[in-house]
DNA sequence: CTATCTGCAAACAGTTTGCAAGGTG
DNA sequence: CACCTTGCAAACTGTTTGCAGATAG
C-alpha cells in the first residue's frame, strides 16, 4: 500500500470515526507516514508538522495523536524509560498483532520486524499459565549488524558493547 | 535466597560500590523486597517506605532507585504508556536476561515468567538480521485465568475482553 | 572530621486542559 | 449556523536538582 493510500484510508477512518478533516490534522498524518520508521515523539512530530503548517499548536498535535491512537493507526511505545513516548505506526492489514523491534544499545537504532516469532510462545504460556494471549510486545536488545562490524574493525571483539561508541540512547 | 539474605546482598553491594548505608536506603530496599512482585512506582515505594521512615523525602527514594538501577538490582519499566515509572526486581542468579511479563488487560494483574522462552527466537533474529542479542524485554498482553473464568460464570467469551469489567489500567 | 547524604522547595519536561476565537460540514 | 476544532497559556504530573544542614565511616 502506498504513502497516498494510507493517508486516504486514514482520512477515511477519522471521517467515519466522525471526526473532522482539518488542515492540521492532514498535515500532522502526513507526517507521520512520512516518518513510519523513524518512532518520533510528540514533539519531534510538532516540529515537522510546524513546517508544513506553520500555525499549529503543539496542543493539537497531542489532541491528533491520541485520536489516532484511539483510532489504532498508533500504538504508543517507550523503549527506553526516560519518560517520553513515541509512536509507531501500526501495520495496515488484518493482523492486530504487534511487530516486534531490534534495540540496537550502541547506536541506538530501531529495526522492526515484521515477522511473528512468537507464535510457538504464545502457545506454551496459553497452556501453561492458562493465559489467553491477545498481543505482545517484544523488544531485543544487543548490537547491530553496522555495530559488530565497527567493532570488529576497531579490534574489539563484535559481540561485546563498545562503551566509548556507545551513544545516549536516551536522547533518541 | 531468602529476603533476609537478599538485603544482606544488595547491601555489601552498595558498601562495595562506595554507598554508605543509611537509614533510608535500608527501609527503601526493604519496601522493595517486600513488594517485589508488586513493580511498584516510585511514589509508591515513597508512601510504603515513609510509613516506617516517617521523615524520608520522595526525592531520596528517586535517588536511591537511580542508584540501585545503575547497580543492576532494579529494572526500570513501564508497561503502560502513561510515563510512569515502575521499578522490578532483577534476578539475583547470574543470567542477566529480563524475565517476561504477562499483563492481564481486564483486571491488570502483572504474572512474572521467569523461564526464558526466547532462545529459538534470538537465534533466529540473530542469524537473519546479523544481529547480536543481549537482553529482552518481552510482555504477553491478554487475559489471565482469573478473568477468563469470571468471563465465562457470566456467560461471556471467556478469552475476550469484558469491557464492562476492565479497570483503568493506567491507575495501577 | 570530611565527603556523602538528606529533606525541602524550586525547577524541569512532557503532557493535558480551559477557554475564547475560528473553521467545517 | 451549530458544533467541532484550534492556539494559547496555564495547570498538572512525574522526576530532577540546588542548597544548607545532618550523618556515616
Amino acid at each position: 500500500m502506498s504513502k497516498a493510500e494510507q493517508l486516504e484510508q486514514i482520512r477515511k477512518q477519522l471521517q467515519e470515526a466522525g471526526y473532522k478533516l482539518t488542515a492540521q490534522r492532514e498535515a500532522t498524518v502526513a507526517v507521520i507516514l512520512e516518518c513510519s520508521q523513524a518512532h518520533l515523539s510528540a514533539e519531534q512530530i510538532f516540529i515537522k508538522t510546524k513546517a508544513e503548517v506553520p500555525e499549529i499548536g503543539l496542543a493539537t498535535v497531542y489532541r491528533t495523536l491520541e485520536m489516532l491512537t484511539e483510532l489504532h493507526v498508533l500504538n504508543k511505545i517507550s523503549f527506553v524509560e526516560d519518560g517520553v513516548t513515541h509512536y509507531d505506526l501500526c501495520e495496515e492489514n488484518a493482523s492486530q498483532h504487534f511487530h516486534h523491534h531490534l534495540l540496537c544499545l550502541q547506536c541506538g537504532a530501531i529495526e522492526e520486524i515484521h515477522e511473528d516469532l512468537l507464535v510457538s510462545v504464545e502457545q506454551t504460556v496459553a497452556e501453561r499459565f492458562s493465559f489467553a494471549v491477545l498481543d505482545h510486545r517484544l523488544t531485543l536488545q544487543g548490537i547491530c549488524a553496522n555495530c559488530q562490524a565497527a567493532n570488529s574493525a576497531n579490534g574489539l571483539p563484535a559481540n561485546q558493547l563498545d562503551p566509548s561508541k556507545q551513544v545516549d540512547i536516551s536522547q533518541l
